[in-house]
DNA sequence: TGATACACGATTAAATCAGTCGTGATTATT
DNA sequence: AATAATCACGACTGATTTAATCGTGTATCA
């Protein structure tokens, strides 16, 4: 599963994607939009700014706008900013690396070659779909049929 | 990342897998061979009891041993049981299924598309490997080259 | 200069994780 | 029958994470 906080910042960046690009917008619209608690929010942009994913202007008149494009901020990116690793063992992760303490010998190890399968076939799909990819979706009828299994 | 708890429920399916058939392991003996503490391995067994994957004779000579075919223990199957949805999203658990208070339609639902098609590809892999899939594993040397990327 | 919006550190309540403890029941051996 | 080894099982605990909330400060526009 991943976190509210992960989908929060997902559905935050689909809104700034469909927004015009020269109007920043109100952390409280976005919120409102979305059903994100505001604060909460204001928390999880200041995150994707610090990250140059989106910028922000202060004061009357101020708010959101993405730095990126759309089609340039990855489904990856933002989990691995939120939530952390992709990957299920700390030992396969690309971005923080842990070896596990309990494992004496990585080679060997019986699990982690399933995990790595995973860790690939995830990283396939959230590496190359964007925020661009799915705005799509927003409205009712224009949804294609592939969902299903 | 999966649970500490799954990594040994995992490991210790293994260890049984590798031995006789015939003959039930002390939990101690399983404990031990995969660092794992005993105490916590003891609870984890009870659960994969319970499930009708191992079985279990008491008292002194008593211990540990597969009920199910090796090859019929998927991974899928485990982390279920253990870590509970395989799914990113609670809307898209096959086993547990919960609506997203926070969403008003899933069918337009911008992120709940990447995240059925994450779940599908990751339930294809642990739904068709097995313990005895990696059996292999154990011994260095005994490795086959597809690990990387 | 005041209203409005973002900035940011601190705090919190609840849940989850990773075990540990203690006691009881069962069985093989002596 | 007694003993020792083993599994059974509920309760407990400390640490961490999650999902926010609070409060104050700073920038900007009209």
């Amino acid at each position: 599963m991943i976190s509210q906080k992960a989908k929060y910042a997902l559905r935050a960046l689909v809104v700034l994607a469909r927004a015009d690009s020269e109007k920043a917008l109100f952390i409280s619209d976005i919120a409102e939009e979305q059903n994100i608690p505001k604060k909460f929010l204001e928390q999880i942009l200041l995150d994707l700014k610090r990250e140059g994913i989106v910028m922000s202007r202060r004061g009357k008149m101020g708010g959101y706008l993405l730095l990126k494009g759309a089609d340039d901020i990855t489904f990856g990116e933002i989990l691995r900013l939120i939530d952390g690793p992709i990957a299920s063992l700390p030992c396969l992760s690309k971005i923080a690396y842990r070896r596990c303490e309990d494992c004496s010998d990585e080679d060997t190890c019986e699990i982690r070659h399933v995990f790595n399968e995973v860790a690939n076939v995830t990283r396939g799909v959230l590496d190359k779909t964007t925020i661009a990819d799915c705005l799509i979706y927003g409205e009712k009828g224009k949804i294609p049929a592939i969902l299903d299994m």
